[in-house]
DNA sequence: TATCCTGTCTGAAACCATTTAGGGACGCAC
DNA sequence: GTGCGTCCCTAAATGGTTTCAGACAGGATA
């Protein structure tokens, strides 16, 4: 490979010449910046990333840590801050932690070493990310949180409007006839988990429902959980006419053994999901679901950490990104005790719409 | 942070000793090391990544170059090479190229300048990356493909037996009884979609069955791909009776479009996928489906490249994994025309076990 | 004409944190 | 005294960025 001298002699300029035309850190007149270019072009030299991170004490790599790539939800976020990562020059370093908080610590600390410009996280359950992250800081890399934010996370984030989406959902339910609704959460120590189960009591609360203890259910946030509560859920009088997921995985659990319990979704009981995959088309019936962008998350988490890397001292941002809700197949209105259908007055998008 | 000086300091060594104790290239007698790592516990030294690649003109880290994370088949495959990267001190950059050659070309140049010890790829439509890895390789860098093999590779690569899951997925329709078997298939130009037609015909062959001609249908690895061939196949005279796709997201428009056209799988049509994704529990009906470990593929890739990171002169290698039928609810014997069933001789998984 | 700027560039050097070749000190055996 | 290991140190090298003193041309100014 060609290095910065063998340009230097190519154009018959000096080492600090090349560097400051490659990197516009001074002025240089247009003869010799072509002469320098052809230079580049015609050996074709790449700088090293190496000899320059290690002297600039920053390379252009985004690490990301996510909680783990099989979940499907990840994908998008990970493509997001993967394009405007490279269309910005940097790359993409991707470690994931099984949401597990030691695994999350090792990552921090193997990455280190690398000097990545700006860190994009997905904090695991229970992480220590506040207080790793300063280390991170005072070597000036950026750190943004992304989807869920640990305790006392005081640094740029990207989360959607969580409490909103999920009132949207229960309000939908709620304006469908529905009073018994049953909530199966993920994790409650997840800033997530939290936010949707305040917009689902907003909800509840605003049209005057109060929902039996063991209509609150939590587990983690994956099919299995879902399917495992659902099963308790279905067994309890009354029996919830609609059950509200704190995810899509979940809601996917819980058509599966409200299939298994030989009941049928819609009609026995309603499902709304939350992440909106593209799974939920899939399915059987199709899942309604409060749709959140993965890949804008990602995106946007990426651009504030290369904002930050070009400017350290702007106030600290907290970004919010919209939901939507998308109703498919998996919700109807209740029938009530004698089987018959629960006269319903709004229209079928009303509630949705009325709850903007 | 601390580096090597501070450390020799420390230990009241020299610069060069430490690396040695570090690195174990030279012997050192006990007490010496003991001081010198006494002192790298003390401080929390972590050597610097980019100083040791620069010098050693090569880093710890594996490149990945995929098509598209959000293809449902690829973080599998993604987290396999995480997995075995990390647990050997290397971190893994990830790039997505969209299946668009000229994308894979500039993650190929813009990676060089990081001087990977590895690079894992799943080639794009039309690769170049014969020639493209030549440069790495000259570089020291391992390449290996995996997936699908571009054309003229001759370097270490690690695929599934396409040919013989293809295979077994046909006879088991066969078995079954079905004779009018439509086939719609991934690319072409693609090694495993390639791959995986020479085993549906081979069991064709082996039955004796010739298909009409507008009964294998091409189109790309994506649903919209396999719901619009599916279509057309349903409107054919005589109607398939059965479905191979190409992979399962074919096969997921296939069921879309069957479930629009209001005919019923399986008892109109079976259909059976590639690639045995989880979500193929989820449909409806769940779909049978040619297992293959994403994670497996990636793991041993990345085992590969490290391997070959450890003795560039091995011979090279080529590794073949498993596939496994996985039959579930979208199969079943085809109707005659009268719509009565035809007698099955053999019994329900015969098939798949006697074509080994 | 002499002087002073100003803008552009050179050449040399320091620096980043490591690896590694080469050499020297030392002890021990012959 | 010589030869030979063993152990450790010194110093060069990796490929850039950045600083600094100084050269040099050309225009403005006195």
């Amino acid at each position: 490979m060609a290095n910065m001298k063998k340009i230097a002699e190519l154009a018959g300029v000096s080492l600090g010449t090349v560097s400051h035309v490659l990197n516009g850190t001074a002025r240089v007149r247009e003869p010799l910046r072509k002469r320098v270019m052809d230079a580049v072009h015609a050996t074709g030299y790449q700088p090293s990333q190496l000899a320059r991170g290690l002297r600039r004490d920053k390379t252009n790599i985004l690490a990301m840590i996510i909680p783990d790539i099989l979940n499907p939800f990840f994908p998008g976020v990970v493509r997001g801050a993967e394009d405007v990562a490279f269309s910005n020059g940097y790359r993409l370093v991707l470690c994931n932690t099984d949401n597990d908080h030691s695994k999350e610590v090792m990552h921090l600390n193997a990455l280190r070493t690398y000097l990545p410009s700006g860190l994009i996280v997905i904090p695991s359950d229970f992480s220590d990310l506040t207080a790793q992250a300063e280390s991170y800081r005072r070597a000036g890399a950026a750190v943004v949180c992304v989807d869920r934010l640990p305790r006392n996370w005081a640094g740029d984030s990207v989360i959607v409007d969580n409490t909103e989406g999920a009132f949207h959902a229960a309000n939908y339910l709620i304006g469908l006839g529905h009073r018994q609704i049953a909530v199966i959460s993920g994790p409650m120590h997840l800033t997530n988990s939290q936010d949707r189960l305040k917009g689902f009591r907003r909800a509840f609360k605003a049209a005057k429902i109060e929902s039996p203890h063991g209509y609150f259910q939590e587990t983690t946030f994956d099919r299995s959980g879902g399917y495992a509560k659902t099963k308790i859920l279905l067994k309890m009088l009354p029996r919830p006419t609609a059950i509200l997921a704190g995810n899509d995985l979940i809601a996917f659990g819980a058509l599966l053994a409200i299939h298994e319990e030989k009941l049928h979704c819609p009609d026995d009981i309603s499902v709304i999901g939350f992440d909106g995959l593209d799974l939920t088309e899939t399915t059987s019936p199709p899942l309604s679901s409060v749709y959140q962008s993965g890949y804008q998350l990602g995106a946007a988490a990426a651009q504030l950490a290369l904002d930050r890397v070009a400017d350290s001292n702007s106030p600290i941002r907290h970004v919010v990104l919209k939901t939507e809700l998308r109703i498919r197949e998996s919700v109807a209105p209740p029938k009530n005790t004698n089987g018959a259908t629960v006269p319903v007055k709004k229209s079928r998008v009303a509630p949705a719409l009325t709850a903007q």
